[in-house]
DNA sequence: TTGATATTTTAGTGTGTACTATAATGACAT
DNA sequence: ATGTCATTATAGTACACACTAAAATATCAA
């Protein structure tokens, strides 16, 4: 699956943020989430995939981090989407829609 | 819908692509889809809510754009995309995976 | 007005996929 | 080995959404 339209599913996005500064078991990351165990595995093996995410074993568990390097200007979209410091796009273009057309 | 939903959608990357570097009509953009009509109105739809296109009135066709200015670092990476500058995510993440883990 | 053209909107259908529950795999301890 | 813990994989279900076909809206021309 590409970058794209694995990080289209809200969830994905959860799961990215969380493991974005710091490394964390699959466990850790699914603890924090409304959903089972399964759809959290489910969804990292997407996000590995993807190569959004790396893994390392760590006994057994397995330590998921984000990949930023390796991510281009996807990396700075997602910094200023988790910082707020995005533009909403959809407000500015619906305000201009009700102004003209 | 947000844009990076919006743009996980292949057929809407393919629209945004034909109206990247010049405005189409919706009529022009529809004849080079193998869809109906239809459909890319309704995905038209979709990209100028997610403030991803603009639109403009020409007598009886509506002309669309690509909203690259306010695009952010979404913009260098479609554009990256297009011009097959973009390293690929999936193959290097696959690569290491085989090598060890 | 009527008609033709350009586009959007709506209703209905089929497929993809996020999810749950459960089974299978793998790693460590005893 | 056997048991427990951590995770992945599989089967089944429900919902979201891309698509088609058809109806509705809008603009221009006669």
């Amino acid at each position: 699956m590409d970058p794209l339209t694995a990080l289209a599913e809200p969830r994905r996005r959860e799961i990215l943020h969380l493991v974005w500064s710091r490394e964390r078991t699959a466990g850790d990351i699914a603890r924090r989430l409304p959903v089972t165990f399964g759809a959290v595995s489910q969804h990292l093996r997407v996000l590995r995939e993807a190569g959004l995410v790396d893994v390392r074993r760590g006994g057994r568990q397995r330590i998921y981090r984000a990949r930023k390097e390796s991510m281009g200007p996807l990396r700075e979209y997602l910094e200023q989407l988790w910082t707020g410091r995005l533009v909403i796009l959809k407000r500015l273009a619906e305000a201009e829609q009700s102004a003209n057309v």
